[in-house]
DNA sequence: ATTTATTATCGCACTCAGTGTAATTTTGCA
DNA sequence: TGCAAAATTACACTGAGTGCGATAATAAAT
């Protein structure tokens, strides 16, 4: 008999998570090595020791890879952060706030490096921004629990629009900098300039 | 001797124009009716009445098709409708103006169908966002040159993405609502309401 | 321990988008 | 008329992604 609630890792479930980390380390090498266009998914698939068709078990598209090395956590962070703000403070201050914390929780090296790949191709490019789109989802969703208010929706949609595009203003500067100072001091200069536009 | 400034089309131009102009609308017509990944590049091939390869000579990819059919102008008439304004305002109210002025001017119906299009794919979805981006570069550019500071250019950069922002969530509304009312409608209610929260 | 059901892996053959190449036809122009 | 540029085409190729069916590895049940 074993912990209750401790779920132990079984050997089907352990071989599955390596092997599903070890095609996006590959992967991610051989986009650094090859570019991404010049790497196939027969190279991804030898390197991984897995067959092409199993490749397709674990992922459904070449891109997809490439967004799961990508994501750093921050988009599950997002969520509970906002809802762990004070709803008794203006909801662009609370959106400002949340996001300074969490960059200096995840602020990553690597992402100068997804960045560069994610310029390469024009899918690729267009892809993120369509991530940025969803994260703005998610921080809206969020939004509209922590200020339940119906007749706010709207309003608060255009706050999360509005820090999501000074979260982007912020990156550009950082990845511009390489990153000398810390993410979130580019973000307080963002939202600094942002207030004067108004 | 023909007019000199008066350029006349020669039956090649025309030839040209005829084809990509087939291409386009029976590339349309095929993806309302079968779908965009239900329609094959054959298909349109054979429906403008080319060879499959010619269609390249055309456009570089599937997607491009519906790109080119989407544009009705609006992002060609956005610079100049820029500069037009003035730049004793503030830049906020300035690009308001501007946006609504070009808001009863490019308002399509076919544009609802585009959009149904767009959302029917992952990768369009996310060339649909990739759109906004370039449009709010193509409106930053402009803004660049109106009030040419040097020092406000991150700002402006702000205003262009809230802009945008704003643009964004008219649309949804405009495009929720069936297109009950103009567009400018629905720009002003989302200009009136992005005041509010500062 | 043996059977049984899942889950993972793989190979094969297929569709479709997109490219390289080289041949052929059409058009513009001298 | 003849010559150069542009348009069209066929053919063969790569590479991503899917459908299907077989086989092996693991977990669960008897």
């Amino acid at each position: 008999m074993k912990g209750a609630s401790e779920r132990q890792e079984g050997v089907r479930e352990r071989k599955r998570r390596e092997t599903y980390e070890r095609i996006i380390e590959k992967g991610l090498r051989l986009f650094v090595k090859n570019g991404y266009e010049g790497t196939t998914l027969d190279a991804i698939a030898e390197a991984a020791g897995i067959s092409r068709r199993t490749f397709f078990y674990y992922f459904k598209s070449k891109e997809d890879v490439l967004l799961a090395a990508h994501d750093s956590g921050f988009r599950q962070a997002l969520r509970p952060a906002m809802l762990d703000e004070s709803p008794d403070q203006a909801p662009l201050d609370a959106v400002q706030k949340c996001l300074i914390k969490l960059a200096s929780r995840y602020e990553t090296k690597e992402s100068v490096v997804f960045d560069r790949l994610m310029d390469s191709t024009a899918a690729l490019r267009a892809r993120k921004e369509a991530v940025f789109v969803e994260t703005e989802q998610i921080l809206w969703d969020a939004m509209c629990e922590l200020w339940p208010a119906p007749a706010r929706r709207d309003g608060l949609r255009l706050v999360a629009m509005v820090a999501m595009g000074t979260l982007r203003l912020a990156l550009d500067k950082w990845k511009q900098d390489d990153a000398a100072h810390p993410l979130a001091h580019y973000l307080r200069q963002a939202f600094t300039l942002l207030a004067k536009q108004f």
